[in-house]
DNA sequence: TTCGCTATACCGACCGGACGGTTGACAAAC
DNA sequence: GTTTGTCAACCGTCCGGTCGGTATAGCGAA
């Protein structure tokens, strides 16, 4: 039998209920007493555990990278050892189904904002984490430059989602993918 | 001999002072009062022009509208009339040097995300410039898919490019622009 | 066992300041 | 004399952060 999770404990709890404000209610919802509110503790409480309201956007940030790395992880493992390894897994990672329409990205993506919002160098833990990524496609062996327009283009397409600029159907999308996967072979570059 | 410019009316140095301290001071910094005195008029002022905040916001987004459909048929007249021309002033947009470093690009980017901060909704006059765009992309005698990749490609970069997430050095770009461009040769879908 | 002492975790009233918006007045233009 | 544009004072609200206090648990000494 499987017993359930233990409930977590209190600084989880806040971060998850702040995530859940964010990403119900927007930016502007996201205060101490709200937050406090949602996780079932009292705005000393939440001050308690998050010191102040920048400690708990810290908080959350890097919880967020910690997910996206492990996330990419999971999607890298996921890949065949072929060459060009890295550039299909951020494919993968764009256009296989749960990313996209997860609805924990959502989430990721209003974390992300509200973060921004308050203090653009919290968002330092993140830029390590696609620094990182972007560090091991350049050792992806295929012509230079390819890696990266494939990354960006993922990148355009979620950040599209995010702020709802692009409605394309699955077919567009599958067109899309087919032509950034020619991007990704890597006898692409030599004509 | 030109004579300088008329002194804009007031609503225009509103929209004007709001604006620079977006870019300058973070979206937070935008309250009324500061965009007031930044414009040299009092908030009383200000409020005759612009009824409420959020009418002040719809002010700055409808303009930034403007703004960048106008700055892309230039980049788009601008281009020969060769196929897929559409797809070209897309990288022509997105890479040629003006368009890269422009600080008015910094303060577009800073009024979009502060309208998006307070109404995802202020963001529809922009969402229909775009859409606009994508369909005279889709018209470009392409494979499918490889014009949506390739902007959706110069999204990302200037995404990434907002938040401060790239740091690519020129040979890198140049790298990323020649891979898109292969994918804007109109006989490159054809194996 | 029990008495003090301390650390941990949490509470909620309160303060100070900022912000969006209102109001009433006023002066120039028409 | 009405309209247009502008002003300064003011109000109510909300929010981040402080602070004094409480309950519980652990622990060493008497």
């Amino acid at each position: 039998m499987l017993d359930r999770p233990p409930p977590p404990d209190a600084p989880t709890r806040i971060l998850d209920a702040a995530e859940r404000i964010v990403q119900a209610r927007g930016v502007t919802a996201l205060t101490l007493e709200a937050a406090a509110r949602e996780a079932g503790v009292s705005k000393g409480g939440l001050l308690y555990h998050f010191a102040s309201k920048e400690a708990l956007l810290a908080g959350m940030l890097n919880r967020l990278a910690d997910g996206i790395a492990a996330e990419f992880e999971a999607v890298l493992d996921a890949q065949p050892p072929h060459p060009a390894r890295t550039t299909r897994a951020i494919l993968a990672w764009t256009f296989d189904d749960p990313h996209m329409v997860c609805e924990q990205h959502q989430r990721a993506a209003a974390v992300f904002l509200a973060a921004f919002h308050h203090d653009p160098a919290l968002l330092d833990p993140i830029r390590r984490v696609f620094a990182r990524i972007r560090d091991r496609l350049r050792q992806d062996a295929l012509p230079p430059g390819h890696a990266l327009a494939i990354m960006a283009a993922g990148d355009g397409l979620f950040m599209g989602r995010i702020f709802g600029m692009y409605t394309m159907d699955a077919e567009e999308l599958a067109a899309m993918r087919r032509a950034l996967e020619r991007l990704a072979q890597p006898e692409a570059g030599s004509p």
